[in-house]
RNA sequence: GCCAACAUAGCUCAGUCGGUAGAGCAGUUGAUUCGUAAUCAACAGGUCGGCGGUUCGAUUCCGCCUGUUGGCUCCA
């Protein structure tokens, strides 16, 4: 993907756990909250006059999460699906004579289908098999779906009679836009909307659907609207394919780096302490460690230097890097003493600014490249809580990049090189690449167009000249400049942003980062912010779905663990686990009272890596057993052997991860 | 923060149509010494998330709070 001459990858990285719930297609932001994509479908159709957050938020008909061709069965059925749901639920109400039900949109996605209601009273998720019967009643009472056409006044007129006030305020928009309005009628039902539909209502396949759950929407995803009801659905075009998809949900599940984070005793989060502020407890630490280590080798090569700050600071220094305008509401209040307000760190690069305003002097100083892993604390409202996902406190794999403007493209490459180098280590190929841009927003972004467009300018023909596929997002951008964002998904398809690059032309300037340029001229310094191994919060939880819990022996919280077929060879792997140790190895040795086959199962449950079988065979001869994780045939070797093969694997990181059979 | 659901032992989960609770695994103790995914037995373990209300009596019904989950919004 990127076309870079670079330390060859490993190669036989597992990617047996590296199976996407749902499959991203390239430069289609699969997973983004329907907003961000509705952005990102408008700027592949050339819509950018519809790039405000207020117009783009269309009506069922227009800009959607959904990568299915609109022209095929598979969109017709769920969309065809969304207007019978809409039916069920109006008359399921009705017939309840619970009163009106106001329709918001309703518009097919990649799993299936959603509809947006007012509802007169909160449904519950039993209720929804009683709906699904409605839908199946109507599905076999062959309505046709019929369109039509009315001109502005009438369109309106007919939503009023209806009191679609929702429905209301998206024909007007039309109608400004000039717009065909269009309406679909089947049965009892009619709804504005482009289409198209499947012809009648039993072509839909009868038992390839499913409502799926209820939640709650803002209305065109705004959180000063209402707040509707949303009923999901699966939808597929055929039964096999819903049952696949079910299936493969529920595996995803058991994925889930909440669960494995309990069961392998990676990390808590206790109420005491405070939620989105997790404890790790040992064995994830020793996984933080590993990644520390590994962004500390690697970041030395390409001519970081470290640096550490402290985690509170006074406002004047969020009031010189802007943060406290920009940022306020995602930090936490501030302590006051001694008439000094006192902040918790959100980030950590003003104090590399600062750090950086103390060194440099002249062009001769740059490109200054500062790191750190620092730990950062940043006000999440509660409700976007999510496991190791989104936290409160988190430790951040920070460096910033202090360069003049012609060193900008290289250093920027030589970042990309290393997410490169990362990623690949990692056997990660399912992410994607988003350039995230600033739109005129005065309020979000610094007011200094000519720099952002010119920064902008600078990202993209990086991107360009190193092959690298990206989709470009207006309105993502930070504050003071530009971002490119490496996106993932976790199990459950939710979409999240594992690391980020931002190239800041605002803070030079804005911290007085002056050097003399070789003209002599006064100058400031772009700077490129980078966290290619994001937040250990967010990556390890990443990383723990990626592998299932199954880490590389070189992550592994136990690297290797002796295991005795009797107690007559305690002793021996007493020895042996010592010999490890001396060695650096995270090794243990299995000396309980649990039968031999019960170490084996407890040792595989854990997920260790290499477990370490030793009897009077091997005791005689100075040897180990081998038996890697998830595989069946053995390696019986001698213990130097053995320490050597292991030391290699760490210490090359290699990716080597067999299938456990029993999850297979 | 908003909408909704959920909260019983360390974990996974039963259960009580209102009369203060069980199972499996994990734990402890004892026996067992075993060559590749669970040896046997005994024991211990819970203010049924917290606070109020209704009731003779609440883990069960109601309200509030806290936390979690699924969404929305926001974001590393």
């Amino acid at each position: 993907m990127f076309g870079l001459p670079i330390t060859s990858p490993p190669k036989n990285a597992s990617l047996v756990y590296d199976q996407p719930l749902y499959s991203p297609p390239k430069n289609v932001a699969t997973f983004s909250n329907l907003y961000t994509v509705q952005r990102s479908f408008a700027l592949r159709k050339g819509y950018r006059h519809l790039l405000d957050k207020k117009t783009i938020v269309r009506s069922c008909v227009r800009m959607r999460k959904q990568t299915v061709d609109k022209n095929s069965q598979l969109y017709k059925y769920r969309h065809s699906l969304a207007h019978v749901m809409a039916q069920a639920v109006i008359s399921y109400f009705k017939d309840a004579k619970l009163g009106d039900v106001r329709l918001g949109i309703g518009p097919p996605i990649d799993t299936g289908f959603y509809y947006d209601f007012v509802l007169p009273r909160a449904l519950e998720a039993e209720e929804l098999k009683e709906i699904e019967q409605r839908m199946k009643k109507i599905i076999k009472e062959k309505q046709v779906f019929e369109r039509f056409v009315l001109p502005p006044q009438e369109a309106v007129k007919f939503l009023e009679e209806r009191g679609e006030n929702y429905k209301l305020e998206l024909v007007q928009e039309f109608i400004e836009q000039g717009e065909e309005i269009s309406f679909y009628t089947n049965g009892p039902f009619t709804d504005m909307c482009e289409g198209p539909h499947v012809e009648k209502t039993n072509d839909i396949p009868f038992k390839a659907f499913k409502l799926d759950s209820i939640a709650g929407a803002y209305w065109r995803g705004d959180e000063k609207n209402i707040m509707m009801t949303r009923i999901y659905g699966l939808a597929f075009e055929t039964p096999e394919e819903l049952a696949l998809f079910e299936r493969r949900r529920k595996l995803a599940l058991e994925r889930d780096h909440r669960k494995l984070g309990r069961e392998l005793e990676l990390f808590t989060i206790s109420e005491e302490v405070g939620k989105g502020l997790p404890l790790w407890l040992p064995k994830g630490t020793a996984i933080r460690d590993s990644l520390e280590a590994l962004a500390r080798e690697t970041e030395f090569k390409y001519g970081y230097d470290r640096v550490a700050t402290p985690h509170i600071t006074q406002s004047k220094l969020y009031h010189m890097s802007g943060h406290l305008p920009y940022y306020k509401e995602s930090m936490y209040p501030p302590m006051v003493l001694d008439d000094e307000e006192y902040y918790l760190k959100p980030m950590n690069c003003p104090h590399h600014h600062m750090i950086c305003k103390s060194l440099i002097r002249s062009y001769r100083d740059l490109p200054l490249r500062l790191a750190e892993y620092g730990q950062v604390y940043r006000f999440e409202r509660s409700g976007e809580l999510a496991g190791l996902l989104r936290v409160r406190g988190m430790y951040m794999n920070d460096a910033h990049l202090y360069c003049d403007e012609s060193h900008v493209r290289e250093e920027l490459k030589k970042v990309m090189e290393m997410h490169k180098y990362y990623y690949d280590l990692f056997g990660l190929s399912n992410y994607w690449v988003r350039l995230s841009v600033h739109d005129q927003n005065k309020d979000k972004f610094v007011d200094n167009f000519d720099e952002w467009d010119k920064s902008v300018n600078m990202l993209r023909e990086v991107l360009t000249e190193l092959a690298i596929d990206f989709e470009e997002i207006p309105g993502e951008a930070a504050f003071y400049g530009p971002k490119i964002d490496f996106q993932v998904s976790n199990v459950v398809g939710r979409e999240e942003t594992a690391s980020t690059n931002q190239l800041d032309f605002t803070s030079g300037p804005r911290f007085q980062l002056e050097y003399a340029g070789a003209d002599g001229q006064t100058r400031y310094p772009y700077i490129i912010h980078r966290a290619p191994l994001g937040t250990h919060e967010r990556f390890i939880s990443f990383l723990i779905e990626h592998y299932g819990g199954a880490f590389p022996t070189w992550m592994a919280p136990i690297q290797a663990r002796v295991i005795p077929v009797a107690p007559e060879f305690f002793e021996y792997a007493d020895k042996i686990r010592m010999r490890l140790r001396e060695e650096g190895i995270r090794a243990e040795s299995d000396l309980s009272s649990d039968s031999f086959s019960k170490k084996i199962r407890n040792g595989t449950i854990q997920k260790i890596p290499n477990l370490l079988i030793v009897g009077g065979n091997e005791r005689d001869k100075e040897e180990v057993t081998q038996r890697r994780y998830g595989q069946k045939e053995q390696e019986t070797q001698g213990l130097e052997a053995f320490v050597a093969w292991i030391k290699d694997e760490i210490r090359l990181r290699r990716n080597s991860r067999p299938v456990n059979p029993l999850e297979a």
